[in-house]
DNA sequence: TATAGGATAGGCT
DNA sequence: GCCTATCCTATAG
């Protein structure tokens, strides 16, 4: 086991605080996963943030709720992972208090720990770049599928560590979600933030 | 019960 | 840049 000597972060850091703070926050933090008996983790550096009933482009818009969505209504803290295109799982974090429904979805990592178990996850071995590139990719990589939602953030599984990385608001850029295929002022709000100059972040490039 | 479509990624033109 | 795999989910009938 390699060394995660960072500070774990707790379920306040999911429950207090408005979801797009903290998906801005995440940047520069490491997400550990332990899968398969393998140790993956890796400098967050894109996520995304949706904002429960009111934004357009979040699962819950409108306050819907049905089986695939449950797990956004739970505390903050908890692991919600779907499927897209019928292809791709994506790691989302929900954030606040039971009853909402906000949540943020980690885009790409800057891989650093596991990196041989992620190559051969994704059957790529001279592009260091492209593993953790994409939320589709950063699953893979890590080894992550739905059978992990609704699984805690803070657990054995999966977790978060605060490295001592931080970004200053230059370092950071804010722009559109990626993929909001609809109409009206959420399909632009700058809700994606991402480490600027970065090569692990994932296209399209604003 | 049927069917349209999606918070993507990779390969090809 | 465009195309589509692939399949679960939501929604309508």
């Amino acid at each position: 086991m390699q060394n995660t000597s960072g500070k774990k972060l707790s379920l306040e850091f999911f429950r207090n605080g408005d979801v797009v703070d903290i998906a801005r926050n995440l940047l520069g933090k490491t997400l550990y996963c332990f899968v398969d008996g393998q140790l993956c983790g890796g400098t967050i550096i894109e996520t995304e943030a949706y904002r429960g009933p009111e934004d357009r482009g979040s699962h819950a818009y409108g306050g819907k709720r049905t089986p695939r969505n449950e797990t956004m209504y739970g505390a903050g803290g908890l692991v919600y992972m779907y499927i897209c295109y019928g292809i791709h799982d994506m790691l989302n974090i929900v954030t606040g208090e039971e009853g909402t429904s906000h949540a943020l979805l980690i885009r790409a990592i800057e891989p650093t720990v596991g990196i041989d178990v992620m190559r051969i996850r994704r059957g790529i071995f001279d592009q260091d770049t492209r593993l953790c590139q994409g939320p589709g990719a950063l699953a893979k990589a890590m080894g992550l599928t739905k059978l992990h939602n609704s699984i805690l953030i803070t657990g054995e599984q999966i977790w978060i560590e605060d490295s001592g990385i931080s970004y200053t608001d230059e370092q950071i850029v804010a722009g559109p979600r990626v993929g909001m295929n609809f109409d009206g002022p959420y399909k632009t709000i700058p809700w994606r933030f991402y480490v600027k100059g970065n090569k692990f972040v994932s296209k399209p490039h604003v």
